[in-house]
DNA sequence: CCGAATAAGTAAGTGCGCTGAACTAACAAA
DNA sequence: TTTGTTAGTTCAGCGCACTTACTTATTCGG
């Protein structure tokens, strides 16, 4: 035995209320990743009897969550079931992308995360509570763009963001401890989730992505350079929320100089501007700077992904930068580094879910938040 | 609004039952780590009510796990409250540290984690079967040494063991696939906890050193290299409990020949016996051999700080080979090389509890799962 | 074609764990 | 002594999931 995913302690008291939310998100989970089942189905995975899951689904049919599909094909012995299954489009999920520099952009996004209808606004440098103000204006008018009822609204904003939602610090938009969560879910009278975006990323890869049960980095690759961790079915946050801020760790103490004041941050070789820029550069080899980007990026992983034992490393962000002989040298220099045990499992890959990352993670936010699902 | 703490998926059905473990969880927990208190503290705490405290504490009290303390000296007004406490010496927890190479050692230790009584075998090259059958002894000789009742018995081992205490691969005892938990358990007739011992190690720092509520990564150098993690209050396996495996980083492409059949492993320049060896030259400057050594620590641990929001950095080991320069320069190094919001909460130093991190580490194993405090 | 077997789903009753409200006990201050 | 405050207990009741027993619906073997 070994004390495995529990928390070492326990936290806060349990209601028996708690017991009903956790199983109801037990049986929506299992709708959710394996698709429409029966009750009986329900109740063999679950472990809970047959009445506890009837009644359950009851309640969910009732909330319309939930709806009846009919018996299924095959004949087989017994009183055939009848097939419940999640109605996607039930509800819908606002959700919110605030990591580009020039636009915010959002969605609607229904419980399989499918994008139904897009809007964006411009940010036109707009800061501080002028951008705020935009955040509303931009949830406000995906809200109206819907007729469902709407679940709740998640962001996926820059910077350091707590737990409680509130954005830390956000050079770009110049939001400093922005309560942004709380004053969102005044004005709409919603549930609202915000998160940094490389940790929407993670969750979105992590929920919709090709990913195993292993540790799961993304790496988000933009102005910045950010990453998030899922470790042991869990979204890492760090003690104040900054965890995943790997873009100012020094990869070459003889560096070119980092707008954080110091030198040869990975963000200096990586991100996108800077990326760009250098491969612009008259007499510039693309595949050699690409190729020796990703060394660098590949000794600066090797400890974390040995360390953490991470299984998956999705490189997210700009795919003619990042999906060549950039993620090849990773790859490879990762492999070098670490040891078989590690590295046998990884995969190193670019997003499968392009540039909706942020998006979809946005919205996982809420379904985990909400429903208890991701 | 984030999810924090809460893994992104329920597991497994949850019984009135768990609830009431849970709360008898939480109850000791708040005795073990803030002492006696009274029922009605408890309640305020802990949000039960107080007629449930009064339940839980008198079943506590009925198994002799907690006891009646009087009331306390100082005069207030109403009614004086009786404290209660954890009865320290009601059950006995025994111990087990694996990671030498030359002798199995145990202990005999109470609930607050004091060692009570010692013994040791020597492993005299023992291997495979012989060596569990040594750990079988350990374990019976020390149960015998004391008269109260043993709680659990908890193993730090070196190697890779999994969630269910099979130690998956230990080279220096020869053991692959070896179901240490279930045939001590088996045999003793007690539950049985077993984790690698730098897991056990930074379990052991987190509950019994002076700790944040931060990351914490505990480097154990001993004959090999480890890393044990705690992270948001759990501990961190990994996938198959390969988590912490940062001995075997390349630190050096071009560095020396290590057992695994690369070069320059974090190994080759860190563990003891080769540091030693080092050091031991002619014409070895050892305080440069120090430093330069903990600023290669340094380098690999920055990403790893950086990315996990790491709040405490505790190297256990040899304290003349660690607590001196190469302390002072692996903290420097991480520092010059993360961003400030990483370093700035960055505590760097050796362990408090010395040789008995690993013993008392497995104690707690014990504790947490048995009891569910830590 | 009909009973036996099998499986899904429903209904009623039981037990567990927690709660709120009321109550007793023990003290300090007025 | 009275009043107010705090600690701890008793008791009735509620929510939740469980067990048991039943109905419904189908296939299979004779």
């Amino acid at each position: 035995m070994s004390p495995v995913g529990r928390p070492l302690r326990p936290r806060g008291k349990l209601l028996q209320e708690d017991a009903r939310r956790h199983h109801r998100s037990l049986l929506l989970q299992q709708l959710f990743r394996e698709g429409p089942a029966s009750r009986a189905d329900l109740a063999r995975t679950s472990g809970l009897t047959r009445v506890t899951v009837s009644d359950l689904v009851g309640e969910l049919v009732g909330e319309g969550l939930v709806e009846e599909l009919g018996a299924p094909a095959e004949a087989r012995v017994g009183k055939p079931p009848t097939l419940v299954g999640l109605a996607a489009d039930s509800t819908h999920i606002v959700a919110l992308d605030l990591s580009a520099d020039d636009r915010m952009s959002g969605a609607v996004v229904n419980l399989a995360g499918q994008v139904q209808a897009r809007h964006e606004l411009p940010i036109d440098g707009a800061q501080g509570a002028d951008a705020v103000e935009l955040v509303h204006r931009l949830a406000s008018e995906l809200i109206a763009m819907t007729d469902r009822p709407v679940l709740g609204v998640g962001v996926g904003s820059p910077g350091v963001v707590d737990a409680a939602g509130t954005v830390i610090d956000a050079p770009n938009l110049a939001w400093t401890d922005t309560p942004l969560s709380t004053s969102l879910a005044e004005a709409l009278g919603l549930p609202v989730f915000v998160a940094n975006d490389a940790n929407t990323a993670v969750l979105g890869e992590h929920t919709f992505g090709q990913t195993g049960d292993g540790g799961l980095l993304v790496l988000r690759v933009g102005i910045g350079v950010g990453a998030g961790l899922v470790l042991e079915g869990s979204l890492l946050h760090g003690h104040l929320g900054a965890a995943g801020e790997i873009g100012h760790v020094t990869v070459d103490p003889d560096g070119d100089e980092c707008a954080c004041g110091r030198r040869g941050c990975l963000e200096t070789i990586l991100a996108a501007p800077r990326l760009r820029r250098r491969l612009a550069a008259p007499g510039a080899d693309r595949a050699a700077v690409l190729t020796e980007v990703g060394e660098r990026l590949g000794a600066t992983l090797a400890p974390v992904v040995g360390t953490l034992n991470i299984h998956e490393l999705v490189l997210s962000g700009p795919t003619e930068l990042l999906d060549g002989p950039l993620r090849e040298a990773a790859d490879r220099v990762i492999r070098e580094r670490t040891m078989p045990v590690s590295s046998a499992g990884l995969a190193v890959r670019t997003s499968t879910l392009g540039d909706d990352v942020v998006l979809v993670g946005a919205a996982v936010l809420v379904l985990s938040g909400q429903l208890g699902v991701s």
